[in-house]
RNA sequence: GGGGGCGUAGCUCAACUGGUUAGAGCGCUGCCCUGUCACGGCAGAGGUUGCGGGUUCGAGCCCCGUCGCUCCCGCCA
């Protein structure tokens, strides 16, 4: 037996007994005569002694210990005198005394320092260099402990709720729908390759065609897109699919399991059912299809307030048929012009001509740029409806409502930031119903919100050929903080209705029939009526462990330009390797080599 | 594809307006030290300033290119 006990979980009452422990030396003090080692593991940190009189054997023996090193001890747990007892480690009130000491492997002294306060400021890329000794770091440990936890509540969950864990396959078809495929060539179909999935979409409504009736997976996806703090090209999503239901069976099943995820990463369970908001109001009020409901600073229509209004950049926006809406940004009405300057540049980025503002000086006056413009009723309407305060900042976007709801829902984000407004350890969660069913695609014609096999609202079928842009669909989205947790729909199971919402997405029999055959002849055969939903596991565990990173969460990420810096992937391979799968190399001159 | 930030010792950072031999703390190595837990004391080693080019009497600093990390937009459910 290598050890009898781990490095956490020793006490007083162990006190007297003989043990040996196994761990890496996390800090060694050598004071000359006496020698304390901290030996870390997993579970904790325990405190070895060794001193001459105990062992002159294991004294000379622990001289040679270095931070690092893996060690085995073994010796006598003391209770500590009262005045030496350390409060800050778990197993404070005792220590070893050592009597044998074993290196079962030296180290090199780390690149960086594995104590949290200090590794975290060092460069991510170090870390992701040494992902090894990252993860040896006590905040590492616990975020993928706590992604475990999180992991094996939602299988308990979802196990008691009578639903089955399947696996789908990773090599799959390509779609040209969505983000852009992983692809991987066939050697034994020459020319032809398969897609790694970015998600299980096809294969869980086939699941219930097939009569499993509530299906689920951890399921890995992937998506050949550009990285962000939040996004990964490789990604874990809760993928879930159940037949016979409503939108009503999703909302009460995920309410559950993201109370039982609440719990299991030590946070209260919210009050249930989780709010709701429709599409048109987050859009409306929030600006966003994912609203950050932490805070207010609620976007307000003005538009009817300035009908007939002298100023001409308001006028002509309305003339046009466009809005003129406003956020009250409280207490930020002393934030400094270059803040302003900043929020304005994000506002133009969103499409936006300008930003305009005014600011409520301590005297309750106003000092704006566009002031001098408005009516005395107009000035009358802002105060009332905007609720403007002394210290208060109001800010203006004008323009197209889409434009506008985009551009100050940005910046509300920004000056809730700004104003310190979004609250700590909050966790709001939404669900956004009722999304649109198509939106304008960028080359004119109409694209699915979600994907062709979204069901509509019932109410709203007949837009479809009417009125597409203004049809509802049975889709849904998750949101906490103002991340979209994941999202879903009903399913079409009608051959008749997928038709014609193929139809409306301007796709050709012939297409369909190479894209989506299998679907359209499987339902063919009894599908029943079914939905689902998809939750990003990543995002989920981020913000449960107050990450500001997925891939604080991730044992082995990768870096913005989608590279694994320990293993050096993705790499070169043989000419051997390349010809296997008919591939040859047409690369530009500059292209370069990676790693 | 576009915009911003960063790159100096193993790590975190400093180095005035371009000016002497590029510094500090931590870490590391050696010696001393029997109650520390951020141990303490003394001494020491450690640098292609990411890389390449240019301007200059002189470049860590300015210019051009390039590589890498990162944040955002586009993209992405």
């Amino acid at each position: 037996m290598m050890r009898t006990h781990t490095c956490g979980e020793l006490r007083a009452e162990h006190a007297g007994q003989q043990v040996a422990l196994c761990g890496w030396a996390d800090t060694v003090r050598d004071h000359g005569g006496l020698i304390f080692i901290d030996l870390r593991d997993r579970y904790g940190i325990t405190q070895v002694t060794f001193d001459p009189k105990d062992s002159q054997a294991a004294w000379d023996a622990a001289q040679a210990a270095r931070g690092e090193y893996v060690l085995r001890v073994a010796g006598t747990v003391q209770l500590r005198p009262p005045e030496m007892v350390n409060s800050k480690l778990e197993t404070g009130a005792i220590e070893i005394r050592g009597t044998a000491i074993e290196v079962l492997n030296r180290s090199q002294p780390p690149p960086f320092p594995l104590d949290d306060e200090k590794a975290a400021k060092v460069a991510e890329e170090l870390r992701l260099t040494y992902r090894y000794l990252d993860l040896r770091r006590e905040s590492m440990q616990r975020n993928l402990l706590l992604r475990h936890r999180i992991t094996q509540a939602i299988r308990t969950y979802l196990d008691g709720e009578q639903f089955v864990e399947i696996e789908t396959p990773i090599l799959t078809k390509s779609t040209p729908e969505g983000a852009r495929d992983y692809l991987v060539p066939s050697r034994v179909n020459p020319g032809c390759f398969y897609a790694l999935p970015q998600s299980p979409q096809q294969y869980k409504q086939l699941c219930m065609v097939a009569g499993l009736d509530r299906y689920f997976q951890i399921a890995r996806c992937f998506r050949d897109e550009d990285l962000r703090a939040d996004r990964q090209p490789e990604f874990t999503q809760v993928d879930i699919e159940m037949s016979f239901l409503t939108p009503e069976d999703i909302y009460a099943l995920i309410d559950g399991l993201l109370a039982d995820v609440m719990e299991a990463a030590g946070h209260p369970r919210p009050t249930l059912p989780l709010p709701r908001m429709p599409y048109r109001e987050a859009m409306d009020r929030y600006g966003s299809d994912k609203p950050d409901t932490r805070f207010a600073m609620l976007l307000t229509d003005m538009s009817d307030l300035f009908t007939g209004t002298q100023f001409k950049v308001f006028a002509s926006v309305l003339g046009q048929g466009g809005v003129v809406k406003a956020i009250n940004a409280k207490g930020l009405g002393a934030v400094s012009q270059g803040t302003i300057d900043g929020w304005t540049a994000a506002a133009r980025e969103a499409g936006l001509g300008g930003l305009a503002f005014i600011r409520v000086q301590p005297d309750g006056s106003w000092k704006s740029p566009i002031v001098k413009f408005f009516s005395e009723a107009e000035q009358a309407g802002l105060r009332e409806r905007l609720d403007m305060q002394p210290g208060d900042l109001v800010l203006f976007g004008a323009d197209k409502r889409d434009v506008v709801n985009l551009a100050l829902g940005r910046i509300r984000l920004l000056a809730g930031a700004e104003a310190k407004a979004i609250p700590a350890d909050t966790f709001a969660f939404t669900w956004v119903t009722d999304f649109p069913l198509f939106e304008r695609s960028a080359e004119g014609g109409l694209t699915s919100v979600n994907h062709p096999f979204t069901a509509p609202h019932p109410e709203d079928a007949p837009l479809i050929e009417s009125d597409p842009l203004r049809a509802r669909a049975l889709a849904y989205d998750i949101i906490l903080n103002g991340v979209e947790l994941g999202g879903g729909s009903i399913r079409i199971h009608d051959s008749d209705l997928q038709a014609r919402a193929f139809r409306a997405l301007g796709l050709n029999e012939e297409r369909i029939r190479a894209m989506f055959g299998h679907m359209i002849d499987a339902f063919r055969y009894g599908a029943p009526p079914h939905g689902g939903i998809a939750l990003g596991l990543d995002r989920l565990v981020m913000l449960m462990v107050g990450a500001e990173s997925i891939r604080d969460v991730l044992a082995f990420p990768k870096t913005q330009r989608a590279t694994d810096l320990m293993m050096n992937a993705p790499d070169k391979v043989d000419a051997r390797q390349l010809r296997d799968i008919w591939i040859q190399l047409d690369l530009p001159e500059s292209t370069p080599s990676a790693g």
